[in-house]
DNA sequence: GTTCATCGTCGAACCGCTTCGATGAATGTA
DNA sequence: TACATTCATCGAAGCGGTTCGACGATGAAC
């Protein structure tokens, strides 16, 4: 493999040289760049990026932590990851994907280990125990998803609050009194999913203000839990007149729920929920529903990831998208 | 940040003592190395991960290779990914995860630039670009996905004929003698994705020689259009008595499809298909199909290259993993 | 015709770790 | 007692880059 020293002699002048052509940190004479252009086409060189990470002491490598819980939907983290990959090239980055199941571990291994220059943590919950962890890090993080402890973090998320106004708000509108909620599995709240009460209770907040009976569940996660446990709610709220699901797993499956309990959208049920774009075209998913934005969510933490790369000492940003409302004619 | 000298200088040996230390490569008296464990704790040092690589020429980081096509189904994708990180991981080794649409660019950035010690390829097409990259490149590679030419590769897929006819033997056992099969998209047997064909004309070939009569189709990879697609398939073949899905977006959305119709399975139609546990799982797909086995898959082409790294020279594999059908009782 | 910048280049030091060869001490052998 | 081994450690060189300070050559300013 041609070193830089291999270039530099090719084309006859010192590696510094070659060093400062390659970076444009320093004025080069057309002549001399052109020389080192021709050595490097010649000797096929590509800079070692180890080296280089070494010397300036930056990889150009953002580590991606995630874990898969078995009260997750798999699909929809793959978003995710896709939008923060995505993102993470577009401004030169690579991304080191970390799924250990031990996740502080895992922040420790590879910020202390010096393998990346940033972190982004998939999936964060209340109390996160990788964010101990990061706080201690050289490197900058960003967080998707919400923590009790923002200090010194960076987070992004879905406002998640705003959604469940906005969803209950929808259907108060269209004169909906009895309302089922269908939030994330028990287990998601018990392990600190804030997510999943953020929305509940905000939900809750705004039907108790217009004096609407709402009526909150867990779902499932795995089949055929969902689909049972779909079924016992709607057996057990037979008067409510609308549904809105706060859960990926569930609103996956609702379609055949409900057509096997022979119920149509909206004509007997009128039914909200909130999923990505990509999400609903996978699933075939015809629900007016609040857009949850996974790509724009990963790309804003890339983003506000690099530029604190630079400039470690910007103020925190705590960034709450907007929930949008797709309306797709599920409600009446 | 403490580095090696420092913890040299606290336990007062030198630098390359602690070096043998770490590395267990020479005999270091217990002593020593109390007093240089004691130092490192003291001064929560972490070894440098790109200093390391730079001396040794290892950078115990995989490449992971993959793109998301429009006529592909995201979720189906996912398990690969989990399955190679986490067996990199078992190895100790961390997933670089690029999906650049830039297929060959992309190995040729990480492999030149020397980020990766190995690379592995997934979903790779019969005339797959990225091949020329990696068989330029100084690190082996283990690919997911059968190319045409896998001369100096190291290859590993499922064995999609012998699933087909598996699939076809349980059918014709049965007495089934009109049978429909739903390939993959047009657009991936256009692309090259080798175990479109593979299968289909297995299951064709096989198929002929029972006597038997068989009508393929493509799927479509996104909604509505497989809906559509599917029932439209369903209207043309009113006669057949057994339904083969080869299409991981189809079989998604089979169940709502047949009940759509009013069609129950196995009574008015046998079913079988392909797909792996957990996307069953997922799904709720009650089928009689084929076990893909993405995990089994991801682990053995990182277990291979794993070897290949430090045995260059050992002789190419192509290993075709044997179809295993779980009876789900969708057949009669 | 000096003096000063500016431009383009070079050499050397450094980033943090590994590894080779050398060295001195301790041990075993004749 | 002398010599050969083995053991534990050290110093220096090297991995492939970047960057700082210096320096000669130009050209501009006075």
């Amino acid at each position: 493999m041609a070193t830089i020293g291999d270039v530099a002699r090719e084309a006859g002048v010192s590696r510094s040289t070659v060093s400062y052509a390659l970076s444009g940190n320093r004025p080069i004479s057309l002549e001399t760049r052109q020389r080192i252009d021709a050595a490097i086409a010649k000797l096929g060189f590509t800079i070692n990026a180890g080296a280089r990470a070494l010397a300036t002491s930056e990889t150009m490598v953002i580590g991606l932590l995630l874990q898969f819980h078995d009260d997750e939907f798999p699909p929809a983290m793959l978003q995710y990851i896709l939008a923060v990959s995505t993102a993470a090239r577009e401004s030169g980055y690579d991304i080191l994907m970390v799924t250990d199941s031990d996740g502080p571990g895992a922040v420790k291994r590879i910020t202390s280990s010096n393998m990346v220059d940033g972190v982004v943590l998939l999936d964060v919950t209340h109390e996160d125990p990788r964010l101990d962890a990061l706080r201690a890090a050289r490197q900058p993080g960003a967080l998707v998803g919400l923590p009790r402890n923002t200090e010194e973090l960076d987070v992004f998320d879905l406002d998640f609050g705003e959604a469940a106004r906005i969803l209950v708000d929808h259907l108060y509108g269209l004169g909906h009194q009895q309302v089922v909620l269908v939030s994330p599995p028990r287990h998601v709240f018990e392990r600190g999913g804030a997510y999943g009460w953020r929305f509940r209770d905000a939900a809750v907040e705004r039907a108790a203000r217009y004096g609407m009976q709402i009526y909150p569940y867990y779902g499932e996660s795995q089949q055929p839990g969902i689909s049972r446990s779909l079924n016992a709610i709607l057996d057990a709220r037979p008067q409510a007149t609308a549904l809105i699901v706060h859960n990926d797993a569930s609103i996956a499956v609702l379609p055949s729920v409900l057509h096997e309990r022979g119920v149509e959208v909206p004509r007997d049920l009128s039914v909200v929920s909130l999923y990505s774009q990509d999400f609903g075209r996978s699933f075939l998913l015809p629900y007016t529903a609040v857009e949850t934005s996974p790509d724009t969510l990963g790309r804003e933490a890339v983003q506000h990831l690099v530029r604190r790369m630079s400039n470690p000492d910007d103020p925190v940003v705590a960034k709450f998208i907007e929930p949008v409302l797709t309306i797709r004619g599920s409600t009446a």
